[in-house]
DNA sequence: ATAATTTTGAAAATGAATTTCATTTCCTTG
DNA sequence: CAAGGAAATGAAATTCATTTTCAAAATTAT
């Protein structure tokens, strides 16, 4: 009754990048080809608009992006190869607390956590050795083997803070 | 076409609890009055399972529990209840990286995160007062005001550990 | 009891995520 | 440079937790 979802909110990703995509679309290629994977034109396209947006996007506003150039790319392909970067690697998979599921370039650093504004939506990212560390000792503290893991602050960034 | 979930996983919830079920009842009842609303029979009979309940769990499994002494009472109701809970302060709100909502009772204790087991899906609670402090110095120095926030460690559970 | 308002429960709707399937494209082999 | 096997594509359909709708039932104040 719904093929996919209708255009909604979606605060904040910016664009333009300063890396060496080139280097990032290789490492795709050769994760493709080792896979048994075949290289697309859609693919191409799709990683490479990707690869230049700046903070968190939805796979339905990055469609919205390539679709402005590529009319005949669809979704679903969109969708999909978001999928196949987030295995690859090359994206990081993000769902914060509207329950929508956000890509980010994975450029090879390190884990960092987001605060998020609930007032304009702005992702901001930082990174805590002293929590992280703590966080280890937690796990110790229950015998508990950590893989993952997720902090989140919810409030109101500086700029909606000063608008109030 | 289709009208709710059918049954689904749902790890360990236990039941059982040494509260005054009954200071929270009344709670409730006053919320209830002052919001111009009324006191049923089905609200009362899925707030004393629910207060009863230790653990997180989804309405879905709660509706499952007051469905096997009450047939009559719906999974809407049930859902409908959790929400008017949540609101009123008894119940609060969780949504882990399965996407699904589970709510805990909030006994007025304070703030706590949560380990959760990617093996055998126990949900441990801790808090970290240090933790806590470091998160409000993240937040200072973005100049961004902290309304709530969200830790959660994804691993594998001493038990699960163990048994590996 | 009566009336006004809220609640209930079954069914339908919603919406993001995922799958299906017929067609097209890719890529290796001859 | 075919040809053929495998994978990808895209539109449409499906999934499934969540939320809404609506007619009937229950609650509360009068
Ligand atoms: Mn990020
Ligand atoms: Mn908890
Ligand atoms: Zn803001
Ligand atoms: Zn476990």
């Amino acid at each position: 009754m719904q093929g996919r979802p209708k255009g909604r909110k979606s605060p904040l990703q910016g664009s333009s990048a300063s890396h060496s995509i080139s280097g990032e679309k290789e490492r795709l290629r050769l994760f493709i080809k080792k896979a048994g994977l075949k290289s697309t034109r859609q693919r191409d396209i799709i990683a490479t608009e990707f690869l230049k947006t700046i903070g968190h996007i939805t796979a339905e506003d990055l469609y919205k992006k390539v679709n402005r150039k590529h009319k005949e790319i669809g979704f679903t392909t969109v969708y999909r190869t978001m999928k196949l970067l987030s295995k690859c690697g090359l994206a990081s998979e993000r769902v914060f607390a509207d329950n929508l599921t956000r890509y980010e370039p994975a450029r090879g650093e390190e884990h960092h956590d987001h605060l998020i504004c609930i007032g304009c939506g702005e992702i901001t990212e930082f990174e805590n050795p002293k929590i992280e560390r703590l966080q280890g000792e937690v796990a110790k503290e229950f015998g508990f083997n950590t893989i993952s893991h997720k902090m989140e602050l919810y409030g109101y960034c500086r700029r909606c803070v000063e608008n109030a």
